[in-house]
DNA sequence: AATGAATGAGCTTTCATTCAT
DNA sequence: AATGAATGAAAGCTCATTCAT
């Protein structure tokens, strides 16, 4: 459905084609974050975007199919490379509680070191009908699986009551760290630190999903 | 700056006038609920809300400056309303922690019961670029509060960690309230009842800040 | 065509139905005048000259047929008196190009008197296409002709060149103190003073259209 | 702020995009002059003007900004064409008093020539707002300054009264032209030719203004 | 591949006018 | 006669998208 380009083959000998094909891709996808995180979805015209990207306007659609696309694509993009990101971070721990910890942390220090980014898609994403009624976000669905995989360990261990749905506390968690993301965006002198707010609720959660201590 | 009408007085039976004007309000104030829930606030022209409502496009316009204060509206409104109840449902009980229990339960419990409206709330408020940009949502503050008292009643009562920040600790419960909402609304076959989901947020908070029983 | 009111017979004891109701007229009539001087005859809403005339919207409609003709009526009055006025002020004289002196003073001295009239007259009334496409201003030809008159009877008394068209004089004439008047009322801080300007006009038309004195 | 194209090099044949562009300014200026003309400039609509013009509607937004803009232009442009060409037109003569005849002469032979542009000058720019409250018609004080050059050249020859204020024979002048025009083009069976009615205003004018002679 | 001029559907809002009371 | 709530037609303008070059 996406007319993104086939990713250039490394050893593409011939590749300058797909390297300025590739380098226009992104070209055009980091103009639409800061264009999309200054104007907001609806009001930034893709004119915008082809100004900022230094493009013309044609040739935003020669690599997506639409405006919802490219809003779209920067999801997806970015989530992967978030998924990628908190695997990495993960990989040197196995307690699943210390897990969601890093899990915490991590996610809070992207928001906090890619803030256009993250206002794209704390904020943005949301106005797009098609994101939030139509499309499936199977890359969010991904990246709170890596919560689900947490909790159901940590039961499997004995560390987590079992009695709890890991489905319900995945999306409670992340849903407490996004609306401590979107607060901490939408105020411009934020009441708190991002570390000290992924510590916190990772601490709260950790607790309050634990086996509590046998007397 | 919203043309409401004097309040007709209690006794005033044949106050066509008033009551007219009352009826007219809430009955564009409903139409615009359905509405933007169906459609979206973006993609739903005024002229449906009117249509749905029964009367003439520009009829809106004399109850409302413009089709975002419909939105703004609807919010205010309804937040208003959602504070009373909660805090008439909390009005029994003084153990904050508890409370805390019952506003997670009447929260999602009216999520359920007006189904439409919280996908308006939850979904379409956030389309409006006003609303999440310029406009101050004082009474989703007033909400928040509710929450925040209980943490620092806790405190001060010593059933509540001291070291917690009230604040994070609010907009994380609510976060995680609103997301299991949100995904309760958008999922076709909700994998879990809004019941057991405010149980499970309820029962893992309280017990994650509490205070940790002594050995 | 015009729904305006029958004149009140002077003599009508029981009048106050009629008494109210050519209050009413001019009441809404010199409400107009206002609000067209200050916001122009487009940008004035029946709204407001309801509101400035301290009656409701749909009282307008019961004199006068729709916003055209209260500017028709405007100026089929205000040209009335301006006709009965200036051939009051020629009366005491005979001397065609004398009286052609007094009508450029008194039309300027009209301006001048009552300036917002005359910005509505002036400018706003142009903004009418009926007015300027398909209204006939027979006043204003009644009020040309006064002018006409003199000409023609300078020329019988041999005062005025005999080949001169009295009817492209007339408009000469006319067009000249026209103009005047609307510069003077577009500018903030005119030039020159009405009175000069009266003056000045007289002047020259006079002894251009003068009959040379025989050498 | 038009985006008048960069005049094309008189030799670049190829100039396709700027003749293109040029092409189509005029176009649609063209068209508007006739629209304006038909139907008046509040009942002539965009999509009128763009379908005379046979483009689209949006088309017009790319090259004026708005309605009133391609107003604006239009007497802009033209008034320039007219200074330019009065111009010339005195150019071989030096009497300032012929050359007031010239110009009288000149300014209603292109009022004959180009009626439906002085359909629009004369009568539609009066419409706008903008044109009588806002818009400084500098292009018509030029056009005036031509008349008053002569008034006070004349002066200075000893050909006019010192008396007279050139700035108020200027417009009393031009007044007369202008009310003429304008009864000309209104009236469907005009009364009188322009060309006696440039020679009767020269006529009067001068005569008028000129020093009479020492007996 | 790139351009950018051209398109034209789409929609909020205004306000003169009506008419039930 | 007076009201003023309601009407609904009307249109300027924007901008995502297309396509000839």
């Amino acid at each position: 459905m996406t007319p993104t380009p086939p990713a250039p083959s490394p050893d593409d000998s011939s590749g300058r084609g797909n390297r300025a094909r590739g380098e226009r891709h992104s070209q055009i996808l980091d103009a639409a974050i800061d264009v999309f995180a200054e104007k907001g979805f609806h009001k930034a015209r893709i004119a915008d975007v082809a100004e900022r990207a230094g493009v013309a306007d044609g040739t935003i659609y020669l690599y997506f199919k639409n405006k919802e696309e490219l809003l779209l694509t920067i999801f997806e993009e970015k989530m992967s490379q978030l998924i990628e990101g908190v695997q990495a971070a993960m990989a040197g721990t196995t307690d699943p509680l210390l897990r969601l910890g890093i899990f915490a942390r991590y996610h809070l220090e992207q928001v906090q070191a890619h803030r256009t980014l993250a206002e794209v898609l704390q904020v943005e994403l949301r106005l797009s009908n098609k994101f939030l009624k139509e499309y499936r976000p199977e890359k969010l669905w991904e990246y709170l699986g890596i919560i689900g995989t947490c909790v159901r360990e940590g039961q499997e261990r004995g560390l987590v009551r079992a009695e709890l749905d890991p489905y319900v506390v995945s999306w409670s968690f992340f849903g407490a760290l996004d609306e401590l993301a979107m607060q901490w965006i939408l105020q411009r002198r934020p009441r708190f630190t991002l570390e000290a707010a992924a510590a916190s609720v990772a601490d709260v959660f950790v607790r309050g999903i634990a086996v509590p201590p046998q007397p």
